[in-house]
DNA sequence: ATGGGGGTTCCAGTCACGGGAAGGTCAAGA
DNA sequence: TCTTGACCTTCCCGTGACTGGAACCCCCAT
């Protein structure tokens, strides 16, 4: 399979692809014409990046992911840990910006949004007073 | 003011604040040394600046505001829009995060976590089967 | 004169790609 | 056979909002 046909399976762009060939992510074959040759576990590989990806991991949780799925002898909870780990961040990320919803929110709702100047977020933002 | 005291003042790093000169968000005057003083006025801004940041705005929204602030004749609807949109974007990404937390959760839950290398997080990673 | 704690500029790196240029390759149709 | 157009290749720059670090200047106290 060339690139085009690997980037319609699995939903990537081939940039992306090249990107993961590039950090080492896979590494297809080449034919002779220079063109990137993919073989079903370069594809099988490059779905499991993607789906890892759209959970939010790291390039580098996904590399550490892709080593633990590969090694047999593996302990399921290296595993756990670097989904915990993540999921921490996650978590931490949403409190944040759960927290600036609260507040702007507040502040959407203190707005007139009319024509005149007065404006409650803006008085915030410069030091409330 | 040197800008180490208005780092001190402000909370915001001195790279930051130089960064912000840079790109047209702060106007200091500058000593004959070289150094940048900074105005009470130029402090005020950080400040507002940094409170924007904190809410999430972007670079290029914190300008659109400064500019509001700094406009008298501005209509609060204009500044509601960009906060609007600002939160809508946060609620998208809000979302986002929610879904990847609850497929992890579950993932998390379902693995045991021992020293056995039997792993739905990966098994789910890598296609389920 | 020396030391230390300011300040300055500029360059490179971050993260995970995306855009676009310049050029090689291939299969199909006129 | 020639040409068209859709592929593919590499390479370099840009993104956002900084951060780290090098190399250098300035000022005050000892």
């Amino acid at each position: 399979m060339n690139i085009g046909d690997v980037a319609n399976q699995t939903g990537l762009p081939a940039k992306t692809i090249r990107y993961y060939e590039d950090i080492g992510l896979v590494k297809p074959l080449r034919d002779d014409n220079g063109y990137r040759r993919f073989r079903s576990q370069d594809v099988h590989k490059l779905n499991f990046l993607g789906r890892a990806r759209a959970l939010g991991f790291t390039i580098e949780d996904c590399r550490t992911l892709m080593a633990l799925y590969e090694d047999e002898t593996r302990a399921s909870a290296d595993v756990k840990k670097v989904a915990r780990a993540h999921m921490a961040q996650i978590e931490a990320k949403i409190a944040d910006l759960n927290a600036m919803r609260d507040t702007l929110s507040h502040l959407i709702d203190a707005c007139a949004g009319d024509d005149r100047p007065d404006c409650p977020i803006l008085q915030d933002l410069g030091g409330k007073a």
